[in-house]
DNA sequence: CTAGTCTTTGACTTTAACGGAAACTGCGCC
DNA sequence: GGCGCAGTTTCCGTTAAAGTCAAAGACTAG
């Protein structure tokens, strides 16, 4: 068995556009579950650990997140795909419910961050597109001035 | 006249979030003009001072930026500003509508940078969004469930 | 004018997020 | 097997962005 394509760090920083050392440094912090190694010692990354990356790489290059920041939220899926696992074996009903609520409460509040960032960042983005809009008309009357004074001194 | 409000940099510091000690680092490295002073030399802001911070803030909170490249737009929206006073002051038009393109660039960019961020941002949410929606639908079919073992086996 | 709270500058420390160097590993080739 | 060399390891260094601490001075209430 095992079909499964295990990359070397290198392969897969080049993949996200990271460094290896980048790689190395947030498995140091904990975002990323240590890999499995060769017997000399080399970091195997397997699908899943690429999966989680991107991921992460996306968190950080979207939305500007921490590290830390990230870490909470790639926690918060972790548990999540815990509970869905905890909720698929349950035997019992009752355990079961209460696993998918404590999921759709983590869900919940990740929705909840995103829509404020959200609105936030648009907010930014109006004030900058009325300034825009101010510069434009500013610029356009401009143009006109010199259009008018191209007209009355001709070459 | 003057019924502007100066504050102290610690109120300053409190109203948006940082500390004393930031606010003397941002005006360090550039990022903020040096804000006016008391005769004994403890620094006094100005409801413009403040403005531009809360604007830098913003820029460093929701998008990640790194505090060199809000220099760069802060500049840019320096030199804006400037060509507003000198525009008052007729100067060549010609100059002044090239600036003026220039102020433009920077400004739409900016734009399009937050307005791709925010869509971005919106994408992540709607997913997190779905997956939610589909929870509560098998949580509504779980506690349907319940209900029904409740009913045939009751007290 | 005195006590208590803020503020100033300056130097040092810390934390996040990497970069670089020297030693080690995997692997193809003879 | 031995060699060469790119890729990898760990460890230490660095840069940006503050935090912390100290000593001296400034404001304010009583």
């Amino acid at each position: 068995m095992s079909a499964e394509r295990y990359l070397q760090i290198g392969e897969v920083a080049e993949q996200l556009g990271l460094t290896p050392r980048t790689l190395r440094y947030y498995e140091e912090i904990g975002l990323l579950e240590p890999p499995s190694r060769m017997e000399g010692g080399f970091r195997l990354y397997s699908a899943t650990d690429i999966d989680r990356l991107e991921n992460i790489v996306q968190l950080k290059r979207l939305l500007g997140f921490s590290l830390r920041e990230i870490k909470q939220v790639v926690e918060a899926m972790e548990s999540l795909k815990l509970l869905r696992q905890e909720s698929k074996q349950a035997s019992d009903l009752e355990t079961k419910r209460d696993s998918l609520r404590k999921g759709l409460e983590i869900l919940e509040r990740q929705v909840e961050v995103l829509d404020g960032r959200m609105r936030q960042v648009a907010e930014l983005r109006d004030q900058f597109n009325e300034r825009s809009q101010r510069v434009r008309e500013r610029l356009q009357q401009i143009e006109a001035e010199l259009q008018a004074v191209a007209v009355n001194t001709p070459s």
